[in-house]
DNA sequence: ACAATTTAGTTTCATATGTAACCAATTGCA
DNA sequence: TGCAATTGGTTACATATGAAACTAAATTGT
């Protein structure tokens, strides 16, 4: 059993060490480009693949919780990016969906984000690839496993 | 060529929510059992390793800017957990080590770290772990690449 | 030797984020 | 029914974080 600590070796500190500059990176761009937070464009991202969710239901999908998902869409709206009704049979529920100009927005930004990955996955072997989607999603589950 | 988005398969995306999950299951044990905050613990661990950086050189290592470096240290310093002496040679320098406190707090996170840590690597398979190793590693060497 | 620039670190301010309190609508069930 | 508990969402407050201004010390160039 090992006892010492390297923090450079160290799984929780290498994972968010790469994805914090990925994000950094990404959230730049979106930012310059569209004037887009992360939690927005996550927003917008979930409604261009499936429209008319609630608001909670876009929490599920993104991973985001309920305030952050309230937030996003605040400026959403405000932007005019999307549009928000409450749902006539349950009245507690909003649900949300990309504007016109959302959708443009988006058409436009899905290009730039898929293009970021490209830049990096295009460097890996189709196996590496592979490898690297199965080792995520195993690590996931592990996680989603890990009693507190 | 891809022009389609799907969040749950975009890579940015899946390594933001891993990460964040991993990273907040471990900041609420290092908050409830020590006290410590992420960025505190950072320090203290590059200081249990090395003993005897600067300010700067923290950073260096722990990938933290020089303000969070700073503020990590204020906290720390307040509970007594590290020292800080002002370089002979250098006057602006600000050279940090753990106090003896301090090394009894890192010598009991040491093992609560490592045991988060292994309660996934012990699933995976020998070569998995030499794949996710080398991925990281091969991902962080072409993020750094990408120009912006 | 000394003004201009750079470097180390801290402080300030503005924004982002998380937790908890809150409001309104719905559901459960006595 | 009718009222307690639950659910969907927003607001308020307190803390965290990042960018930029600032202070002090060291270095550079003349």
């Amino acid at each position: 059993m090992k006892n010492e600590l390297k923090l450079k070796e160290f799984l929780p500190y290498r994972l968010s060490v790469l994805s914090n500059r990925i994000s950094r990176d990404i959230a730049r761009r979106y930012q310059e480009r569209f004037n887009l937070t992360i939690p927005q464009w996550r927003v917008m991202a979930i409604l261009g693949e499936t429209p008319g969710l609630s608001a909670s239901q876009v929490g599920e999908k993104t991973a985001m919780d309920k305030v952050a998902v309230s937030r996003a869409a605040a400026g959403l709206l405000a932007a005019k990016f999307i549009a928000r009704k409450t749902d006539s049979a349950d009245k507690r529920k909003v649900v949300l969906s990309l504007s016109k100009k959302g959708q443009a927005i988006y058409s436009q930004v899905v290009p730039v984000a898929l293009a970021y990955e490209a830049a990096i996955l295009d460097k890996l072997e189709p196996q590496e690839k592979q490898n690297l989607s199965k080792l995520l999603n195993r690590i996931s589950e592990i996680q989603a496993g890990i009693k507190l």
